[in-house]
DNA sequence: CTCGCCAGTTAACCTATGAAAATGCCGGAA
DNA sequence: TTCCGGCATTTTCATAGGTTAACTGGCGAG
């Protein structure tokens, strides 16, 4: 897995994060592997892969970049409704319905994959495994969506802040994003205000509280967490939602707490 | 369809939604609704069917009654993630993570099917159009779960409580719970905080201030929207994301504003 | 070099919302 | 009947967070 090809390690987030999931058959690997190489993208920061109110055709699975969804009310108010991290699936079965209900920006500059609507339903049908894998991507996403609706609904804004924080981190974490007690972070406090629910004057405090409590560090787009249980507990952050622990590969939380992805030179 | 027979009747509220979302052939119809009478069961108001950290086997189907979805944090806050509602599907595709995020409590009484895993899977094999409607219903409960961040990111006290009717009554009118400009509010004022994201106070002021308006009546578990535009307005509500136009049977939002459910006699 | 723009930061002020506590209503149990 | 507990309501008081408005530093364009 380590000498992989270019093209291997590009899917590479991917196959991981499915893997973690749903653990796949080579065969499935190399199928899925196959139907990314046969369309990929390059997206610069700033762009819109899909508008409200589109209809797709096909399914997008990132391969690098991190991407949000978000919705605007009428009179510009803006919520993002979650970050797209690479490994991560951008609309599976959202060609079912006839429009979407949300915008796909990118943050940073995005590799992703296109697979069109039959060439994926082809996929599904072919193994069992993989279909398995793109509903749990579904499910999960679901999960990680409610406890978006706990953070913007109950939780305090020093605790909405910290939560993402720990919540990215983690989510960073098993396709060998995070590198020690540090990630990237390439979002703009605006974009962070808008994924908390706060102004962007009281998010800037609010960060400021957290560096002030020794909690984080955040410059020059890079994150790092000092104190990760510290952090996870001023969040009130339980990983539970993110299915990490007690899937397929890692069993237990305790062992997992460190050294997954530091060997690895995956970058996104 | 009106002369059903008890069964029928039950599960009619199911069939209802799913050929709004996807037409169902007649063997798809036959199918679900055996398999729903295979699996009947009741539940009183306030049981919980499903508590975080379960795991689950199977589909759950509502037939009639309201639950609800919630998180609670570590100190007691607590988040209503979203209304089940009848002839929709509590779980779908749930079974296939090791837990659930989230517990799922009855608000009502409750009447609802639950479909087995292997039963589930060999029916989602056997019709097409039927996994397709499971499929969407799970995309379309996902869109639903992004409104609700937006609500609870970006709107004010007046708007959540105003979209949160709104779309309540959009959700019951297709299966036939809305009588004119009213229905069935089974919730007490704490949930209702619970899902805004409010305290119970400040629920109750805002409760009184859209009385004042004279935007609804909500009294003895019954609510009433005198002119839904009006409250919709004042909502910012825009009813794209609820799927309810554009796809299968509806075609033009004008058309279907009324008498969609008027001559019918199924009550959640 | 300067202009303009954007992200970040800070301050002053103000209001929407939260917290606590007390009241009344109603329906069920004894 | 009386008591009790859950729910809705109202008031008062406290504060977290929103709004507005500068001011800063960096950086690319000209």
């Amino acid at each position: 897995m380590r000498a992989q090809s270019k093209e291997g390690g590009l899917a590479q987030a991917v196959v991981r994060r499915f893997n973690l999931l749903r653990p796949l058959s080579e065969e499935a690997v190399a199928a899925l592997e196959q139907a990314i190489l046969e369309g990929l993208f390059r997206a610069g920061p700033g762009e819109d892969l899909v508008v409200e109110g589109d209809s797709v055709d096909g399914v997008r699975i990132v391969l690098s970049g991190w991407l949000f969804r978000h919705k605007t009310l009428e009179d510009g108010r803006r919520q993002i409704v979650n970050f797209i991290l690479p490994g991560e699936t951008c609309d599976a079965y959202a060609y079912l319905l006839p429009t979407i209900d949300h915008s796909i920006t990118t943050a940073t500059p995005v590799a992703y994959a296109e697979i069109k609507r039959p060439r994926f339903e082809k996929l599904m049908a072919s193994d069992r495994t993989l279909a398995e894998a793109f509903l749990c991507e579904t499910v999960l996403n679901s999960a990680i969506q409610r406890e978006w609706a706990i953070n913007l609904g109950r939780r305090a804004a020093l605790e909405k802040v910290a939560h993402l924080f720990c919540e990215i981190y983690e989510r960073l974490r098993p396709v060998g994003l995070v590198d020690g007690a540090s990630c990237n972070f390439p979002v703009t406090q605006m974009d962070l205000a808008d994924a908390t629910g706060l102004s962007v004057v009281h998010l800037n405090r609010t960060i400021q509280e957290l560096r002030a409590a020794g909690l984080i560090t955040l410059r020059e787009r890079m994150l790092t967490i000092p104190d990760l249980d510290a952090l996870k507990s001023a969040a009130l952050f339980s990983p539970g939602y993110l299915q990490l622990y007690g899937g397929g590969v890692i069993k237990s939380a305790r062992a997992s707490s460190r050294g997954f992805a530091a060997d690895d030179p995956c970058r996104g």
